[in-house]
DNA sequence: TAAGAAACGTCAATATGGCTGACATAAATT
DNA sequence: AATTTATGTCAGCCATATTGACGTTTCTTA
């Protein structure tokens, strides 16, 4: 049993999505709203149903955090060019800035964990987190982050 | 920014913790009941003001669950012999099963994923994870971890 | 062109797992 | 004897998830 990666797996999640709490609640918003907010700036123009299949959740689970965030201008929708049905969702700089404030706090964190290895063990860190991950049926999102990921090997 | 790494620790833990919920399910357990059992299995004889500081909820959410895994036999309690107030906390065989059952397959997952980084890499790895969490007020339970690493190194 | 399927939105009801505040008891400490 | 600590519990609230049903618009297909 690797009850020790188990558990350093646990902890490590635990502080690093806790970094974004505090300053989440001063924006009123929860884990859910920051994980909608970071894919939709990520991967700008991320259709409704791709956001579905990345956060497993529910559409209508979606739909009441992706509303507020509609409503209170960190999210804008357009309609497919190609079809028109498709809600094509965009960050606005309001929710950017959010999403970047989040992410600044993550990455001191990853840098400093980063600084306690050598350069090169940073791919291996890469490589181990990539392997954990179910390759079959991958989301659109995911599609992307392996297909960059075999460029850069 | 390392969006990289963030969104690798997304897609890796949600795909690691989701091993679990199906078997959980089967239980009538939910991601909650696994910690508790977890930790208790793991560092038998916690008391339950230690397992509020892993797992960083209320006495009162920790009660509803921990309530249930009692009443079903996952757990037992013991009053401490020191102090007569701590009701320490431990695993039954049925408890134990559990656990062992649901970090088999987690187990199967990292065993995957260090097979495809060299032997020298998994402590790589175990450094990185370690290096993110904090270490400012640490539980007993993250002093056990960090003392016994500390040793192994 | 008519029928069906797909993408999205929404209503209602429910469950889980968090939270706060208040209060109670037993046992240890001062 | 008074206070503090460890634990339990009641009541109520909130966030986030669920299922099932239904509606609209738009694209695809027979």
């Amino acid at each position: 049993m690797r009850w020790d990666i188990i558990e350093l797996l646990f902890f490590a999640y635990r502080d690093f999505v806790g970094d974004a709490d505090q300053e989440l609640e001063a924006f009123g918003f929860g884990r859910a709203h920051h994980r909608v907010m970071h894919f939709v700036y990520r991967y700008p123009g991320l259709k409704v149903a791709d956001l579905l299949d990345v956060l497993r959740i529910t559409k209508q689970s979606l739909g009441r955090v992706l509303k507020q965030l509609l409503d209170e201008g960190y999210i804008v929708q357009k309609t497919g060019n190609n079809d028109r049905r498709q809600r094509l969702l965009f960050a606005t700089p309001k929710g950017e800035a959010l999403v970047t404030k989040l992410a600044t706090m993550q990455t001191k964190r990853i840098e400093r964990a980063l600084a306690e290895i050598d350069a090169a063990s940073a791919e291996t860190v890469r490589r181990f987190l990539r392997a954990m991950i179910d390759r079959d049926d991958p989301d659109k999102v995911l599609e992307t982050i392996f297909k960059n990921a075999s460029v850069k090997e």
